[in-house]
DNA sequence: AAAATGTGCGCC
DNA sequence: AAAGGGCGCACATTTT
């Protein structure tokens, strides 16, 4: 079934409609498969129109997908790029689709439309792991509706409490271009800790400052500056930490970003090569924890919130088959499961752990690893296949098939100049880190795609960091959507690794500040 | 004047 | 406690 100009459901005459909504409302009634260009142009219209699917085939997002994993990362992905490729004619660029339209005018028609979505389908069925790569796409296309409907949705922001943080920690909101007073108040704090004024956002007149002090600094990092014993470092601190929330998470943010008691942020699906996903807008993954106690559930209404806890690490242990490993990530605490193999201390398996999947070479980090290597072989061995690749310049994929970006043009020069062997290890925990980091996202993606379908009417799903999942509901729903965290965590690792014995624990606490789930 | 780059730091 | 991988964004500064 093609969502294009026209719909046409598979097997009968394409028809034009003139109402698109209602028509897809209506035939939303057999659980169809949507087929369309691009969900970020299609699917918020829709939904301003009170219409939701269940599921889709978002071709952009697939073709994106399909053309990393044929080693041709970067190309044009749109529906339109596709049928030109498969008629070998001028690929035109990506464009930015065009809002507020159901369907687009530049899209392709419903024939042109099965055309590419057959030719997708069967690329897909001539890779080694079709059924991987066919949870990849769908697991993908689930996230594009999740964050349409998330932005749509939006997650419950108290205004009125926002600006009483910002009052309190800031004073009044100033008048336009201004510093509110403490900070104001800081900054003078500082001018007068060196003798004249300085731009505390300036890092270049700070070093300066700093130096005719009698202290050289190399940068003006906070860690750096902890180090350094002068007074103007203490007001400094609390200059940049203020500073940093008001500039990102000020009133003009809020101005910009928060309407109707609701932060709607934009969230961009497949936004990191690594699948992760990104924002255009509003930061809303990088919202300081400070601010949390204003993400507050609505009356009668309560935030279940659950994260995975180990994600990354559980993820390692049931992708490399690592018997040992396997067993402990089958346990809640890995880190504690695993101590007895590092002399019993949890931090030090910890930190032998994260040295793996991240490439870490400092501190006890080659210490740990080679009790690692000698103790958990298959998962040491998996993360050093994957930076030996990277090493050489050559590609590493997920577990379902998302293909790391190829190293650019100028590292293939760097590699082979006098400072090569620093490119190539950069390289290498790149590579490194990406198996691990993809695969805990396109887990992440399966399992919200699985818990979507079991929230009850009226729950909503309206925040999504990586590990970490946020749904809106009424008070009495708070332990079917818990429930359901459990169960779509469960259903998530049986999809993507079928039997093991590792275990990918969701947790959900309702709340009614998201300040209170931690 | 606008675009590009550098810095620093929030989140995972 | 940081390390170490991935981002986005604002501000300052430099380049065009």
């Amino acid at each position: 079934m093609v969502a294009g100009d026209t719909v046409l459901p598979v097997g009968e005459r394409p028809r034009r409609v003139a109402d698109l909504a209602a028509a897809v409302r209506e035939l939303e009634a057999r659980r169809p498969r949507w087929v369309w260009a691009d969900t970020r142009d299609t699917y918020p219209g829709l939904l301003r129109a009170g219409v939701r699917v269940s599921r889709c085939h978002d071709v952009a997002l697939t073709e994106a997908l399909l053309l990393a994993r044929e080693g041709r990362f970067g190309e044009p992905r749109s529906a339109r790029a596709a049928h030109a490729r498969l008629h070998g004619l001028p690929v035109p660029d990506d464009e930015p689709g065009a809002p507020d339209t159901l369907f687009p005018p530049e899209s392709l028609g419903a024939e042109q439309m099965a055309e590419v979505l057959a030719g997708q389908l069967a690329r897909i069925e001539a890779l080694p792991e079709p059924g991987r790569f066919r949870l990849l796409a769908a697991a993908e296309s689930a996230g594009a509706l999740i964050a349409a409907e998330m932005s749509h949705d939006g997650m419950p922001w108290r205004e009125d409490v926002h600006d009483a943080l910002l009052t309190e920690l800031l004073g009044p909101r100033p008048v336009h271009g201004m510093r509110p007073a403490k900070l104001q108040a800081l900054a003078h704090e500082v001018s007068a800790a060196f003798g004249h004024p300085v731009n505390p956002d300036s890092v270049q007149q700070l070093v300066k400052a700093f130096k005719q002090a009698g202290v050289s600094l190399s940068s003006t990092r906070s860690w750096e500056l902890k180090r350094v014993e002068h007074p103007a470092v203490a007001p400094l601190l609390a200059y940049k930490e203020l500073a940093r929330l008001f500039s990102f998470h000020g009133w003009t943010w809020a101005d910009q970003w928060v309407r109707g008691g609701r932060f709607r942020p934009e969230y961009v699906v497949g936004g990191v090569v690594s699948g992760r996903w990104a924002t255009s807008g509003g930061g809303a993954l990088q919202i300081p924890k400070v601010m949390r106690r204003v993400v507050v559930a609505d009356e009668g209404h309560t935030l279940v919130v659950a994260d995975a806890a180990q994600l990354e690490p559980r993820v390692l242990a049931a992708m490399a088959g690592d018997v040992g490993l396997a067993r402990a990530a089958g346990e809640i605490d890995l880190y504690s499961a695993l101590a007895q193999a590092f002399g019993g201390d949890r931090d030090h398996a910890k930190i032998a752990m994260l040295s793996a999947m991240y490439g870490g070479t400092s501190g006890d980090a080659p210490k740990l690893l080679a009790i690692m290597r000698q103790r958990f072989p298959k998962a040491y061995q998996f993360v050093e296949d994957a930076a030996k690749a990277g090493e050489e310049g050559r590609l590493v994929r997920s577990w379902l098939g998302r293909t790391s970006p190829p190293p650019s043009s100028r590292w293939k020069e760097l590699v082979s100049g006098p400072e090569g062997g620093r490119a190539a290890r950069d390289r290498g925990r790149f590579t490194r880190n990406f198996v691990v980091q993809a695969t805990a996202a396109e887990w992440a993606l399966a399992m919200m795609a699985v818990l979507r379908g079991l929230l009850p009417e009226g729950a909503a799903l309206v925040f999504f960091q990586h590990d970490e999942v946020m749904v809106h509901c009424g008070l009495d729903q708070a332990e079917e959507v818990g429930a359901a965290v459990a169960s779509a965590a469960a259903q998530a690792t049986r999809l993507l690794f079928g039997a093991t014995p590792v275990r990918i624990p969701m947790e959900a606490v309702a709340v009614a500040s998201y300040a209170d789930a931690k």
